[in-house]
DNA sequence: GTTCCACCGGAAACGGGGGACC
DNA sequence: GGTCCCCCGTTTCCGGTGGAAC
């Protein structure tokens, strides 16, 4: 039944990007002096998660690859590289300039220089997830290489904008934004029958059940591809050549729990202790999840360590932070 | 109204791991 | 082999906040 299980990877860029037109039309707007080898303005992509902001950020890049000889192009996940080392490192990578550079010996301060100097045709790089990074002052350093072009990914602007400091905030702030919206059931519908059409065999599924898995998804089409890959192989693993509405049903939770499975794997032993922890309790206060980590792991960090892991963890949607102060506590996402 | 205290998170310091250099 | 330098995870220190107790 399924033809190229590639295209029901929710990081699949597909030749075409569906419902996504005005946003499509106002970045290629943005990315067009690069096109006559001048650098793009910086450029902010906003919107919730599964809206289609890095999809349609990779697709324009992929499509100026196409369009453009002399460019260069960088995709760097501040969530991974959120030190301003390593995005640095990463955006050198993108000109295979980091063959004499060793992670543990040459200053960060070195990664910039050899940046800034950098002046061959224009390099556009994509900063996904820009609201994770710890230091923020890169994008400064970024600001002021003229052959860079950003394009700069995040969910909220207020969150991101309360992150930087007054200097940034004033250079940033005529910068263009584009807004991407929840998608709405026949959009996201549509996109899934895309990926059913390139994917699946043909009327593998009903028109019906892609409606109910957006409709269960909620505007996110991360989740609804997730969805529907789960319902795919699960349909796959039975030997059936048609994804069946019980299927497609028990997919809902599966694809659900695979992300959380997912963030949760990620995690380092003393986070996922408190995780285990917050999860028994349902709903926990401070003192107690901090003294039932301590007696539970033989080597515990400090308070101050669990609050950034807590804060990380809360990052990752696992778990949620309520109230302040002396009424704080934490439960499970 | 004042004091106490639990809690948060920023900033700086510390130390381990590891590569460069002599 | 010894020393220096760097990144990065962690700890230490501490100021801010606001509810509880007096």
């Amino acid at each position: 039944m399924i033809r190229d299980a590639r295209v029901l990877d929710p990081e699949f860029v597909p030749s075409e990007v569906v419902h996504r037109d005005g946003e499509v039309d106002a970045l290629s707007n943005a990315l067009d002096p690069v096109t006559d080898g001048e650098p793009a303005e910086t450029t902010f992509l906003f919107g919730p998660s599964g809206t289609g902001k890095t999809c349609l950020a990779r697709y324009t890049v992929g499509q100026l690859r196409e369009a453009v000889i002399d460019i260069r192009t960088q995709y760097v996940n501040c969530w991974q590289n959120y030190s301003r080392y390593r995005v640095l490192y990463r955006i050198l990578e993108g000109l295979d300039r980091t063959i004499d550079i060793h992670r543990q010996s040459t200053p960060t301060d070195v990664l910039l220089e050899r940046v800034q100097a950098y002046d061959g045709p224009p390099y556009v790089v994509v900063l996904d997830e820009v609201d994770q990074l710890e230091e923020p002052s890169v994008l400064y350093d970024l600001y002021r290489t003229h052959e860079v072009s950003m394009l700069l990914v995040a969910n909220r602007e207020e969150d991101l904008f309360a992150g930087l400091d007054d200097r940034l905030v004033s250079r940033l702030h005529g910068s263009r934004r584009i807004r991407f919206e929840k998608y709405g059931i026949d959009e996201l519908a549509a996109i899934l029958r895309a990926r059913v059409d390139r994917g699946l065999t043909e009327d593998a599924v009903r028109d019906a059940d892609l409606r109910y898995i957006a409709d269960a998804a909620a505007g996110d089409a991360r989740i609804a591809i997730s969805t529907l890959r789960a319902a795919a192989r699960e349909a796959g693993r039975q030997g059936l050549d048609r994804i069946p509405e019980s299927v497609i049903r028990g997919a809902v939770p599966e694809a659900r729990q695979e992300i959380q499975r997912k963030n949760l794997d990620q995690l380092k032993p003393h986070q996922k202790v408190l995780y285990e922890i917050i999860e028994e309790h349902g709903t926990v206060d401070p003192g107690t999840l901090y003294g039932t980590y301590r007696e539970r792991v033989s080597d515990p960090r400090s308070d101050r360590t669990v609050r950034t892991y807590l804060n990380k963890l809360a990052t990752y949607d696992l778990i949620v932070a309520e109230g302040e102060n002396r009424g704080r506590v934490y439960r499970v996402a």
